[in-house]
DNA sequence: TTAAAAAGTGAAGTATGATTCATAAAAATA
DNA sequence: TATTTTTATGAATCATACTTCACTTTTTAA
């Protein structure tokens, strides 16, 4: 008498899997990994700590996918901005306003993501995330400096470098008091950091 | 029959209070704050983990000093350059690369007093710490956009940005391979960006 | 040299939080 | 409905690290 899953069980499963997930990065956006405890998280979803080992081996194990999950759907965006028909300078401005943006509303999450560290297994992850954002800026640098619109420069150091600018720049506890405005000023300003830092005296050779 | 302490008593509890920080400082450089309990502290001064607390009433308050020391000493050295006389854009540069060399010998120290969370206590005095990072850049930036040399930006923010940008260049796992010559051209490349940063298409008029 | 005070020890006490496990509830088949 | 398997529970267990404390050693001063 073999018991199978039925369709219905099946979704409410991979739905609770997802409200897990979902729940600890909520967690982790408010308060960081501090905050995400997994009583926290099952107590979030209305389930016991127990059951949470049905759906994630270890505790590890379900921020290594929070992480992923989060840099990809990231990562996706930024791609979508940077690979655009436009001047690099453009496309750079736009990647930079669009990740500060998102990472204001969640600033532990921008932070955790980048730089708070934890078990060796998670900060393996987060090496990788942190090389997959790089990466994104490092394409724009290169177009930007292929076509002359940037000076020569590492673009490896450059991509670093406005990575954590503006991470720096966003978790500070300057939080922008919810001004919307406010926000607004320091989107732009950080912008404007990465971008001269990236064009320098401006364009080498016409474009 | 009161008890006083000898000179060399005095002396001996004076070094072994210095000795606890420094160890502190160490382990925290070689493996941020997670590397660094007191039984690991008590352990490289050859104390007992009961000692410690004759020195210092808790862990949260060993830290804060630490951070305190640690900062005032990277403030004083960055303040002496940036006072000195001459154009901001050198100012800038020599306060980068010197705080760059620096922080390549201890990643996880810069990065510790910079970012990584830890109790309220210890991170209420690491917001001190990067305004009193911040403030010396600040400072500098200001100069050069009052003199021209640096167009008109948030000095605020970009303040930030750069602290955050040479941060992020030098604890990620870009470790360069101990090659002296590896670390040198990356010094260079971070201190290029931040100068590009600050100084974005040039001069806005004459100096 | 001896008594009092301080300094030092390290095991025990706590606190926090991850993980397990005996058990209960629910779901799937016969 | 009865039986089996899966899923869920939450208290107990384990792990880790800070802190305390009864006790030993060392230092001071008479």
């Amino acid at each position: 008498m073999p018991y199978q899953r039925s369709p219905l069980m099946q979704e409410r499963l991979a739905d609770n899997r997802q409200r897990i997930l979902r729940a600890a990065r909520r967690l982790v956006a408010s308060g960081g990994f501090r905050a995400a405890s997994i009583s926290a998280v099952a107590a979030e979803v209305g389930l016991s700590t127990g059951a949470m080992y049905r759906y994630f081996p270890s505790k590890k194990d379900l921020f290594v996918e929070v992480l992923d999950e989060a840099v990809t759907h990231e990562v996706a965006i930024l791609r979508e901005i940077v690979d655009r028909p436009a001047p690099a300078i453009e496309r750079l401005r736009a990647a930079v306003e669009s990740f500060a943006a998102r990472a204001l509303q969640g600033p532990y999450l921008a932070y955790a993501f980048i730089a708070e560290p934890t078990d060796p297994e998670v900060e393996a992850a987060r090496i990788v995330c942190r090389q997959r954002f790089g990466e994104v800026f490092k394409d724009v640098l290169r177009a930007g400096v292929a076509n002359g619109e940037f000076p020569e420069q590492s673009v490896e150091v450059s991509a670093a470098c406005i990575v954590g600018a503006f991470t720096e720049a966003l978790v500070r506890p300057v939080a922008p008091s919810s001004k919307a405005s406010d926000a607004r000023a320091l989107i732009d300003a950080i912008a404007d950091f990465c971008v001269r830092a990236a064009m320098g005296n401006g364009p080498i050779r016409s474009a």
